[in-house]
DNA sequence: CGACTATATCGACAGATGTCAATATACGGG
DNA sequence: CCCGTATATTGACATCTGTCGATATAGTCG
């Protein structure tokens, strides 16, 4: 097994998905049967805070309603009115929190949203 | 019909909720159906940033996994083992965002889980 | 009333976060 | 091979956030 220094544990786990097919797993149970514990809170909290920035939930918005369910960085600065150094950084982040991905053809990156990412988020929130 | 200047408009619209018995409405449709706007982005990451720390995922489950669903600051500080200013401010981020309610009985302050809060943080989340 | 307890608020402070301009890197085309 | 374009990285900066100790507020019980 290679090591991925560059690229986080989510970001790995989700291309380790990508390649396997299957969707990302939740960090934890329904937050309301049981106490969560402080590790698995602080793993939630991470992917959370990924998602919770009103930039980053209109890109993923864009990029999940787009069509073919992909878009560039070149197609996400207009839209969001902000620059391109400030755009890569917010892809970065959902890159880095598994919830995009990433795909470079030739100049341009494409990213996608990873399949089951979001649905992985609202697991724990629901009751049953 | 009187206005709530001290109370923010998710937590207003929480109590209104608990008199009236319904559920808290999702801030928008599917973030993958079409793109949301940006002031729903807006709601919508204030609700997310509420729960979008450690801490505060804590408390959450802690209160709705407790005894009759409810737990008073006393009850919080120890588990979480951060002081009790500390904890009286997470539990005002999460009673402001219409995640948690508080009544006090005597000296007491009791924090309960909002019927169907979290659900409808997640609704936006989840495909279909 | 007066002491004690539970909670909230205030002020301060370190560290995280969102943004931009400038720059670096990488790729394709003449 | 050099230029133009697309993206990423860096450095700087203002603002937001989480934390604490100190203090204020409010309720209980002698």
């Amino acid at each position: 097994m290679i090591e991925l220094p560059l690229l986080s544990r989510d970001a790995a786990e989700a291309e380790a998905v990508a390649a396997a097919g299957a969707a990302p797993a939740a960090c934890c149970g329904p937050l309301t049967r049981e106490a969560i514990t402080a590790p698995e809170a602080d793993v939630f909290a991470r992917k959370l805070k990924a998602l919770a920035d009103p930039v980053r939930l209109r890109l993923v918005s864009i990029v999940a309603a787009s069509e073919g369910q992909e878009a560039c960085v070149c197609d996400l600065t207009e839209p969001v009115g902000l620059s391109q150094p400030t755009v890569s950084h917010h892809l970065k982040i959902l890159t880095e929190a598994g919830i995009l991905s990433r795909t470079k053809r030739g100049t341009w990156a494409y990213f996608r949203l990873v399949p089951g990412a979001l649905e992985a988020i609202a697991a724990p929130l629901v009751s049953v």
